[in-house]
DNA sequence: ATTCAGTTGTGACGCTATTCACAGGATAAG
DNA sequence: CTTATCCTGTGAATAGCGTCACAACTGAAT
């Protein structure tokens, strides 16, 4: 964790990695630039300057050996000894996020969730039991939570998020339609889905005026 | 539609925009930048240069006339008439979007669900119907739909996507993680949770080094 | 041994988005 | 009417990211 890193760079890290798992079950040894530019849509420039952040050495002849990509982007990217995760706010978003989390990445393990309605605490959704709010800094003690995914109204995004910030929470994904105020030392990423739907809109809809291009 | 607009600016837009609602709904009638600022985590001048873009003018002493605004965002960002949306891939997620954007956002009304299984086609949810992807061509000529949002497994995304531009949608969110590769006459936007979520757990942990800053 | 094709790693460059900074303008107070 | 204040709109400066282009290298073929 040396010197300061764009975000874009971790995002594509990210994509990367998850791309290298399907080379691996193909049983592919070695893979160029080029090859991982081609498939995720950016530039063979873009994708090793990307690699020198990571601890590797790509052979001139051969590309990048995949285990060993594997391994170095690993390395960089997650905890040694993974990250808990935590669904805060239980509707259908919560539950689906609890859903397709669930067991997709090793080193980030969603190990609970948490709600204030009645009729989902305590019950236990995909393997995830749900807690309430009010047991917020007991049960983050308890796993180790340190990252949480806020899935709750507009309106209680603020509090929600101050609850876990207090209770030891670093990373906060938010998919409230809200800007969260937090701490320097808390990172928060929004996920603003109302944003992303208006901006596929318009640029459709310029696409369509443009006729291609 | 004038000239080249930035991605960003859109998206900031957007969210001007949601918040200027809140802002007509507590009867606020003037706006300076550095209000939307102070409220979005931006600069004051970012607000100002983002505000250029559409037809509006602050006044200097007052600053800018919430409904004005509100008119001008609108003209500029929204089909005078709207555009339909479909969800296609009624799982989790995507019933968790019918659910989302019900009646969220008055331009952009989702009309439609897709889907494979006969489990959920013929269904009714949210309000809307859900067809089976062999009815993609007609729904989407009759609801006249310009969007969906494709939450399908990876290794379906690309066909579908397919058979959604052969049928007329210009405009894509997709939250399969898998890159589509589409004609450069349709506009896509790549929702990756996976990517979202490793971002934060890498940039918390960076926090967390620091200890705080 | 030599050549050759095709790759990596990276300094230099260029472009785009953001911030700075200030001229010009509106309003309220005296 | 004049002054003081605090705003907007925007040209210019800056910063951040991505691309170019090429030296250095590898291994296969001959």
């Amino acid at each position: 964790m040396d010197q300061r890193i764009a975000e874009q760079t971790i995002g594509r890290l990210s994509l990367y990695r998850r791309l290298l798992d399907t080379l691996m079950r193909d049983c592919v040894e070695h893979v160029y630039s080029h090859q991982l530019a081609e498939k995720t849509g950016f530039t063979s420039a873009q994708v090793r300057r990307d690699l020198m952040a990571v601890d590797t050495a790509g052979n001139t002849r051969r590309g990048y050996d995949v285990g060993e990509l594997i391994r170095a982007i690993d390395d960089y990217l997650y905890a040694p000894s993974g990250q808990q995760v935590a669904v805060v706010g239980i509707g259908n978003l919560g539950r689906a996020l609890l859903t397709f989390f669930s067991g997709r990445r090793p080193k980030l393990s969603v190990v609970a969730g948490f709600d204030v309605d009645e009729q989902v605490v305590d019950r236990v959704i995909h393997g995830c039991r749900v807690y309430h709010m009010d047991e917020v800094d007991r049960v983050v003690a308890e796993d180790e939570i340190t990252l949480v995914m806020l899935t709750v109204p507009s309106d209680a995004a603020q509090p929600a998020a101050d609850a876990c910030i207090a209770a030891g929470v670093s990373g906060i994904l938010n998919f409230a339609p809200a800007r969260l105020k937090v701490p320097p030392s808390v990172y928060v990423s929004h996920v603003d889905l109302t944003m992303y739907l208006e901006m596929v809109a318009f640029f459709a809809r310029q696409k369509d005026g443009d006729q291609g291009d």
